[in-house]
DNA sequence: CGGTGTGTTGAA
DNA sequence: TCAACACACCGG
């Protein structure tokens, strides 16, 4: 089934993408006949009849693409119209890199059935990339031109479907088209302890699953030694602990590394650290963690002071929001400045 | 100084 | 909504 676009976009945040700064009014135009150098490309030649002379056209070439157009440089811009405003989508070399960008914006700005240049602009996992961001955060991508790195991030990142025990889904994203999705079987979770994650540095595996899951080569070196084993966590960073078993406490534990993931994901006693490994033929590990289900008793206030402006959002969160310390994660955060930032003319606009 | 992208307009 | 045009202004 081809959907070359997503379905719909819900935008529940209003997004503006006026000009950043209000310009002032700009003088008549005073001499017209002035001709524009345009560079290589992009320039359109044609002969005077009336003197024989080569001169360049001060017309610049229009493209063929929706949403492009040329630039004095010989280069193209992209632009889409969203409520009567222009949105700038960058410049380009090539018209078709620009009609490309286009399509994108028009996709997550007007749906599945947006008219767009070029078919199959989105492949099944555009869909899903272009839902879980934001306009602002599209168009971004697209004036900086990493719009292809971030989905192909995006997709390296491989949404996952977990399996329990029975077999049952109990998976995360439905969006993702089937084939790429990852099947883990989550081997068992643990609510850490405030050991866990204090100056120990070290987990603490419940010997039930130490010895089912990950078995040490027995009586040998290893024992004392123990052996390296790496987890990827759910941005595709790989985690290399170190694990043995612990004679005096006879007890089989996480150390060398662990203490550095507790940190990074602020984790806190109570909090459920989640270990899984694909079913394919792969056998790849992977760890998660989820914050203590149950209430909390002092929900966290964030606070974001922005041109002048306080932000409040008081809500439950997860440590790992209020820091954004987690790399893959998108903070909506991200979205809302952007907004603001640009609705700064639309203000000035209202005031008028 | 080159180039970007905004102001602006008129057509669709 | 859209492209065309002109150029103010911004970053290098």
């Amino acid at each position: 089934m081809d959907s070359s676009c997503i379905d719909e976009i819900s935008s529940s945040t209003s997004e503006s993408f006026s000009a950043t700064t209000a310009k002032k009014l700009s003088p008549p135009p005073a001499a017209a006949l002035r001709l524009y150098r345009m560079g290589s490309g992009g320039s359109s030649v044609v002969l005077d009849p009336e003197n024989g002379l080569e001169t360049e056209s001060r017309k610049l070439p229009s493209s063929k693409y929706k949403g492009v157009v040329p630039q004095p440089n010989g280069r193209w811009g992209a632009q889409i119209y969203e409520k009567h405003q222009r949105v700038w989508l960058g410049t380009f070399n090539e018209q078709e890199e620009a009609a490309r960008s286009y399509d994108i914006a028009a996709c997550r700005f007007r749906g599945r059935d947006a008219v767009v240049n070029f078919k199959n602009v989105l492949e099944d996992g555009d869909l899903a990339f272009l839902e879980a961001h934001s306009k602002a955060e599209i168009v971004d991508m697209l004036r900086k031109h990493t719009y292809a790195d971030e989905l192909e991030q995006n997709n390296k990142r491989q949404l996952f479907l977990s399996v329990d025990a029975n077999g049952k889904r109990n998976g995360s994203s439905t969006t993702q088209n089937d084939k790429v999705l990852k099947t883990r079987e989550v081997l068992f979770e643990k609510a850490v302890t405030p050991s866990d994650v204090g100056k120990l540095n070290r987990l603490v595996i419940p010997k039930q699953h130490a010895e089912k899951h990950f078995p040490l080569p027995s009586p040998s070196p290893a024992v004392t030694k123990g052996v390296l084993i790496n987890f990827e966590d759910v941005n595709g960073k790989v985690w290399r602990f170190r694990y043995s078993y612990w004679n005096s406490s006879q007890s089989y534990v996480l150390t060398k590394g662990w203490s550095r993931f507790v940190k990074e994901k602020n984790l806190r006693a109570g909090d459920v650290v989640t270990f899984e490994r694909s079913t394919g033929l792969e056998r790849q590990l992977y760890i998660d963690w989820k914050v203590r289900s149950g209430p909390r008793e002092n929900p966290v206030q964030v606070v974001v002071r922005l041109f002048g402006v306080d932000i409040f959002n008081v809500t439950t969160v997860k440590p790992n929001d209020v820091v954004a310390v987690c790399g893959g994660k998108r903070s909506r955060d991200v979205d809302d400045m952007f907004a603001l930032r640009c609705s700064k003319k639309q203000a000035i606009i209202n005031a008028l």
